[in-house]
DNA sequence: CATGAATGAGACTTCATTCAT
DNA sequence: AATGAATGAAGTCTCATTCAT
C-alpha cells in the first residue's frame, strides 16, 4: 500500500539528491563517501540503498536527469524564438548561460564525472550531450547558410563557444560584482562578434 | 628479483611521473591508487615512497611544476612579441593553445584536480593561476588604453577567452581533422573578432 | 499492489517452508539470505516476519519437524514388521532409504546445518537424532542376542550403516540409472552381509 | 630481495591456513568472518590480503590442497600393495581411514563446502573428486573380473563404502573409546564382508 | 497480511602509508 | 632503491530485523 503523500520515503530521496550535488560537487564523486553522504542526509549508511541502487546508479541519475532537463529547456526555449539565425543563436546562449547558472553544481558534475561513469552510462550519457552540441552546430550552419555568420569551422566554433559560456558557470556568484544579466550580455556581445559575418 | 642495472632511481622517478599523468588524466587523482600507480610503472607500491613523499605531494609536484613552466614559457613568448597590443593578446592565445596541445593531461588535471589539493597547496597554485589570468587582463588592458579592443568587462572577458582556449585541449586529438595551427587560426580569428574595437 | 485473494496467509508460509528448503540445501543456511528467500517466495523481506519469528528458528522449524517426522514414520515402519531380527533391521535400512529419498534437502539440512543451530535448539535436534540411532543400536543388539548378527562393536557399525545410507541421497536422482527399489536392493544386500553372523 | 628463512610471512601464511581450516570445519565457510580468522591468527583483517586473493580463493587452496594430497598418497599406498585384488581393496579402505583420521577438518571441508566454491574452482575439485572415486571403482572392477568381489553394482557399492569410511571421521575423536586401527579393523571387516563373494 | 523505509552491525576488500630487510 | 609484510582507517554494500502504515 503507497505510502502517505509527503512521506519520508520522498523527502530522503530528495534529501540525497540534494546532498549528493553538493558532495561530488566539492570533493569529486571518486572522494565522495556513501558515509559522508548518509551524514550529510541524516540517515545511516545502509538507509542510502533504500533510494539508490549503487553508488554508480546514483551519479548516472544526476547526470543523466540533468542532461534530459537541458535538452527539454533548451528546445521549448528555441521553439519561443523567432526563426532569425541570429536571435537563435543569442538565444541558445542566454539560455545556456541563465539554465546554468541556476545548476551550477549539475554543469560541474556532467563535465566533469564523465569518466566516473561506467562503460554503458557512459555512453548514454554522452549520446544526450552530443545531441545537444549538434543542436548549436545546426543553429550556426543555419546563420552561415544565411550568410549572417562567418566561421572558419562551425563545429569547432561550438565547441568554443560552449567552453566558454560553461566556463563562466564555474566561477560565477549570485553575490558577485556582476549581475546574471550582465554577464549573459558581456558574453553574447563577445560571442557573437565572434561569429558575426562582417561586411 | 635483482635490480635491473645502473641508476633506475632517475629513470623510476620519471616513470612514476609520466604514469601519474596518465592515470590522473584518466581516471582523476582521487580515483587512482597509488596500486595502479605502483603496478604501471613497474614497481612495488612501497616503492614509490623513494620518490614521493606522499600522494598529496605528488599532485601538488605535478600541478605547480606544469603551471611555473607555463608561465614562464609565457612570459618568454610574450618577450619575443612586437610591443603592438592587439599582436601580444594574439601571441597569447597561440602559444596558450601550443603549449597545452603538447601537454593534454597537464592542463586537465591542472584544472579539474584544484580541488584535491589541500589547504597550502591548493593556495600556492590557485596564486600562480591567478598570476597567469592576470597576465592576460593586463594585455586586454592595454588593448583597451591603445583603443584597439573593447570589452564590456576585461576580466570576464578574459575568463571567457581562457575557457574557450582551455577547453579545445580537453578534445584535441593529434590524429584529428584539423592540424594544431588550424585549430590556432580558427580560435584567434574567433577571439580576436570578439574583442577587437569595430569601427 | 493489492492482495491477491483469499487466505494468502498459510500458502505463504508453505511456500517460505518450501523455498527455505530448497535454498539452504542449495547454498547452506548461513549463505542464504531472507532477501534471497523473500524474492524466491515472491514477498518483500519484511513480510517474512508474519510466518516465521527469526531465521534461526526457521532453520530449527524445518530440522525438528524433519527428524520428529524421520522417527514417527520409522516407529510406524518397525511396528508393521514382523519380530524376526534380520526382518526388522533389513526394514529398518528399506524404510531410512525410502523416506529419505523423498526427503532430499531435509536431509542433508538435517545434517549439515546442525552446527548452524544455536545452543538449545542444537540440544534438542541432537537428542531427537541420538534416539533415530539408537533405534538402530537395539535392533542390532537384538540381532547378536539372538546370533543371527555379528558386528565387532554395534555402535561403530551403526553408524557406519547410517553414513553409507545417508550418503546414497546425496547423490540419489528420480532421473538416475537405477530405480529408489533397486538402491534398496543394493545397498541392503550391501550392508546386511556385511553385518550377517557366517556359519 | 627474499625475506629470512622463517620469516613472518611464511609463519603468517601457515597460521592462516591452520586458522581458516578450524574456523571453516566449525563453523562453515560462509559464517566465518575474515575478522574472525585475522583474530584467530593474530593479525589486522587487511594483512590477510598479504597472503590470500579472495576469500574464496582461501576455500579453493584448502581444499585443493587437500584432494591433491589425498590423491598422492593413496596413489603410494596402493603401489606398495601387493596385486591381489582384495589385500589391494582393503589397503584402500585402511588408508581412507588413516589418511582422513588426520585430517578431520579437512575431510569435512572438502566435502560440505563444495557449494560454496564458484564455477570453474568447483569444477575442478569435482574433477578431483571423481579420480579418487573412480580409483575405488577400478579396484572393486578388478576383484568382480577375479570372481573374489560381488557387488550389485560397483559404482553404487563405491559409494556407499566412501560414505561409510568418511562417516566415521566427522565422530572420530583421538580420546574416543576406539583406536585407530581398531575403527580401520571394525570398518574393513564390515565392508570386505560386505562385498566379498560368498562361495 | 504485506510493505517501504529505517537501522546497527558487520560483510569483504582496498586504501595510503610504514618499516625492517 | 626496492620490497614483503603489516596496519588502521575507510571503502561500498548486505545483513537480519523492526515498525508505522
Amino acid at each position: 500500500m503507497a505510502r502517505k503523500a509527503g512521506s519520508n520515503g520522498i523527502r530522503t530521496a530528495a534529501a540525497i539528491r540534494r546532498a549528493s550535488l553538493k558532495l561530488i560537487h566539492r570533493h569529486g564523486f571518486a572522494a565522495m563517501s556513501l558515509r559522508d553522504l548518509a551524514a550529510e542526509v541524516g540517515v545511516q549508511p545502509a538507509s542510502l540503498y533504500n533510494h539508490i541502487a549503487t553508488k554508480q546508479a546514483l551519479l548516472f541519475d544526476l547526470v543523466r536527469d540533468h542532461m534530459e532537463g537541458l535538452l527539454t529547456s533548451t528546445e521549448a526555449a528555441l521553439a519561443a524564438t523567432p526563426p532569425e539565425p541570429l536571435a537563435r543563436i543569442e538565444a541558445f546562449m542566454a539560455h545556456h548561460l541563465l539554465y546554468h547558472f541556476e545548476r551550477k553544481q549539475e554543469v560541474y558534475i556532467a563535465n566533469s564525472e564523465l569518466r566516473a561513469l561506467e562503460g554503458p552510462n557512459r555512453a548514454r550519457v554522452l549520446a544526450l550531450r552530443r545531441r545537444y552540441e549538434r543542436s548549436l552546430v545546426s543553429l550556426l550552419e543555419a546563420g552561415e547558410r544565411a550568410g549572417v555568420v562567418s566561421t572558419s569551422d562551425v563545429k569547432v566554433a561550438a565547441f568554443a563557444i560552449l567552453a566558454a559560456l560553461t566556463g563562466v558557470c564555474v566561477w560565477y556568484k549570485p553575490s558577485g560584482r556582476l549581475t546574471k544579466e550582465e554577464l549573459v550580455a558581456i558574453h553574447t556581445t563577445l560571442l557573437m562578434n565572434g561569429i558575426r559575418r562582417r561586411g
